[in-house]
DNA sequence: GCTAGCACTCTCGGCCATCGAGTGCTAGAA
DNA sequence: TTCTAGCACTCGATGGCCGAGAGTGCTAGC
C-alpha cells in the first residue's frame, strides 16, 4: 500500500499538499480546507480534508499563522513540492516567445546570454540571473600588448571571443622597442587557459631579457589580476524591477539585502554554480541555503552545456510562493536552447 | 528693501522655508511652526511662522496633507531651497575616504567609474549612476579582425582603453588570405571616430576587390552595429539596494518603475547627460522633468572633464525628500576627482 | 509688525463589539 | 475502519467610537 510516491507521503496527502501549494501561490492567502475540497478535485469532504491537513503540519510540510487561518506551505512543502512535480509542458504563447528569440540571436554568446535574462525575467516576471563560461576554463585565442599614449593595454582574447583587459601605466623605461619584443613574447599565451596563462606569463618576466622585465613583469600582474577579478565578477541579471511587486510579499528590508547581494555578484553566482552541479534543473527554496533563506527567496537554476561539457548556467530568483511549475519549465526550455546555441557556436573538435 | 535672496523671497522666508526643508529631510514627519521656531533659531515666535508660512505655502513652496498637520515642502520647494543653498564643505570622514579610493585607484577609467559609484552610495546612503564618456566621441586606437573558429569577431580598441566588439558568423568564402588582406585594410580605422568609421567602413567594403567584399560587408556592420549599440547602453550603477530603504517612503510600486528605468538606461543617461550642459551641479527634482516626476526621486549630477573637455558625468538618485546639501557636496568631491584622474589619464596633447 | 491666546479641525491610537473563516473533535453512517 | 456531518470554539480582521494631541487660522492687544 505505499503508493507511488516517493518518500512516505500518501497520495492523497500529495494531492491535497499539491493543491494547497498552488492555491496558496496563487493568491498568497493562507488555504482553508473547504477551499481544498471545491477546487482540489478530492471526491472527500472538508473534514477529511482537515485530517490530511493536521497531518501534513506535523509532518512539517504547511504551517499555520494561527488557529482561525488557513494553511500555508512551508520551505520544506514547496520542496516535497517541487520533488513530486511531473515536468510541465510550456504554453504555446511563450515557447513562440522563445524560439523567436533564439531565432533572431546574434552570434555573441555574452550578449546572448543578457537578452536570455530579460527574456526569462519578461517571461516569467522573475528576476534573472545568468553566469557565463567560468573564464578559468577559457582559451586565450589571442593576447596583445596595446600601447595607448601614458598607458599600455593588455588585451586577452578568449576562444568565445569574451575580451579581458588590463590597464596599466606604461613604465619608463618601456622604450616602443622593448614593448614590440614583449608584445612578441606574449603571443605564446595563445592556447593556454587564464591559469595556465597566468604561470606562463610569470616564466616570461624570469626569462626575458633586462630590458623587458619590468614590462613583462606589468602583463603577468595584469594576467593574474584579470584571472582573479574575472572569476568573482560578471553574473549577468535581468528583470530586477520583478522584485519589487505586489505578488511579492517582501519586506523592503528583504528586497535591500536581495538587491545588494545581486550586486555583489559572488552571492549569485555560488547559487547559480549549484545547478552545474545538477543534471538538469537546480530548486533552491528558503531556508534550505543560508543565502536564499536570508531573502524568503528560492532559486530555480538550470546549466547549459557546448555539446557535453558544462558552460554555464542560468536561473530566475523568486519569492519562495513562486508558481514553481512554470518557472522550471520555462528556465528548462531556455537552458535547452542556449545549450543547442552554444553547441553549434562552439568551434568543432 | 528687496533683501539679498534672488527672486522675491525675504530673509526671514528663506530661513523659514530653509527650516522647514531641513527639519522634514531628517524626519520625514510635516513640520508645525512650534517646531521651526524652536530649532529655527530665529528669534520669532510661532505665531509669526505661522503666518510665514502661509505664505509659502500660498507661493507653492510648501504643502499641507490635511488641516492638522505641519507642512512639507513641494518639489518647487525644494527647487528653491537647494537654489539658495550656500555650498557645503565636505566632513573630514568622508573626504578621506574619497582620498582614499582615489590613491589606490587604477589605471583603467571605466573600473574606477565604477568603483565611483559604490564610493558615492556608500557615502550618500542613495544610488549612484555614472555614464562614461560618450562612445561616437572615442578615437579607434586599434581595429582588428580576429578568427575564432566559425567566428569572426571585429574587435576595435578606443583611444582610452575601452573596447567594442562584434562576433558575427563567418562568411562563407571568407578565405584566410581575404581575411587577412581584410585585417590589414581595417587597420586603416585607427585614428577615427566610431562615427567617422563606420562611414569609412562603409567606403572601404565598396572599394575593396570582390573576394574581401563580404567579409568588408560584414565589418562595416558590426561596425555600424557597435556605434548604435553603445550609443545607448552603458550606465554604470552602484547602490541600487538603497532604493529600498525605510529613510525612502517609496511605494513598491515606485521602487520598482524606478528599477526598470535603471536597467534600460536610457532615461538615466539622458538625466545624467543635463549634467554635461550645466557648468557644475545639476539636479533635477520631482516634477521638473517627466522622469523624476514618475519616480518622485531626485537627481544629483556632475560632469567631469578631462582638462576642459566634457568627458562623462556621475551622480546619484534617491527620493525628492533627500539631504541635498550632503549629496551636492559629495557628488561635487567626486566628479572634481575623477576630472583630476582623466586628466591625468589622457594623453598629453 | 509681532505675539499671546483661543477656538477649531483633523488624524491617530486605543478600545470594544461583532463577524466570520477555519479549526478540532465527536458521534454516527458506510 | 474510514469518512462525513455537525458543532462548539478560537482568534484575527473590521468598523465604529472616543479622547488626546498636534497644528492651524484668526483676532485682539502690545
Amino acid at each position: 500500500m505505499a503508493g507511488t510516491d516517493r518518500g512516505e507521503l500518501g497520495p492523497r496527502k500529495q494531492a491535497v499538499l499539491r493543491a494547497v501549494v498552488e492555491e496558496y501561490v496563487r493568491t498568497g492567502e493562507p488555504v482553508g480546507s473547504e477551499t481544498v475540497s471545491e477546487r482540489g478535485n478530492l471526491g472527500v469532504s472538508s473534514a477529511t480534508i482537515r485530517n490530511e491537513m493536521a497531518a501534513l503540519e506535523e509532518l512539517g510540510y504547511l504551517s499555520h499563522p494561527h488557529t482561525s487561518a488557513g494553511r500555508a506551505p512551508t520551505d520544506l512543502g514547496y520542496r516535497r513540492y517541487v520533488d513530486m512535480l511531473p515536468p510541465g509542458r510550456l504554453r504555446e504563447p511563450q515557447r513562440k516567445t522563445i524560439q523567436e528569440f533564439f531565432h533572431e540571436t546574434a552570434a555573441d554568446m555574452e550578449e546572448v546570454l543578457l537578452g536570455a535574462t530579460r527574456l526569462l525575467s519578461s517571461l516569467t516576471q522573475y528576476a534573472s540571473l545568468a553566469a557565463p563560461r567560468p573564464p578559468a576554463e577559457d582559451r586565450i585565442a589571442r593576447a596583445e600588448l596595446i600601447e595607448l599614449g601614458p598607458s599600455l593595454l593588455i588585451l586577452l582574447v578568449g576562444e568565445h571571443g569574451r575580451i579581458y583587459k588590463a590597464l596599466a601605466d606604461r613604465p619608463e623605461d618601456a622604450t616602443g622597442a622593448a614593448a614590440n619584443a614583449a608584445s612578441t613574447r606574449i603571443a605564446s599565451l595563445t592556447g593556454l587557459s587564464l591559469t595556465e596563462a597566468a604561470e606562463h606569463a610569470r616564466a616570461l618576466e624570469t626569462q626575458a631579457p633586462p630590458d623587458q622585465r619590468d614590462i613583462l613583469g606589468l602583463v603577468a600582474q595584469a594576467v593574474d589580476d584579470v584571472r582573479l577579478r574575472s572569476e568573482e565578477e560578471h553574473v549577468l541579471v535581468g528583470g530586477v524591477g520583478n522584485l519589487a511587486t505586489e505578488v511579492v510579499t517582501w519586506r523592503l528590508d528583504t528586497v535591500r539585502r536581495l538587491l545588494e547581494a545581486i550586486e555583489r555578484e559572488s552571492e549569485m553566482l555560488t547559487l547559480l554554480r549549484r545547478a552545474s552541479a545538477a543534471d538538469d534543473l537546480s530548486v533552491t527554496i528558503g531556508g534550505e541555503h543560508p543565502s536564499t533563506g536570508e531573502w524568503d527567496a528560492a532559486v530555480v537554476a538550470a546549466p547549459y552545456r557546448s555539446g557535453e561539457t558544462p558552460a554555464g548556467s542560468i536561473g530566475i530568483v523568486g519569492p519562495t510562493r513562486m508558481d514553481y511549475l512554470t518557472a522550471m519549465t520555462t528556465v528548462r526550455a531556455v537552458a535547452r536552447r542556449l545549450s543547442d546555441l552554444a553547441t553549434a557556436l562552439d568551434p568543432p573538435q
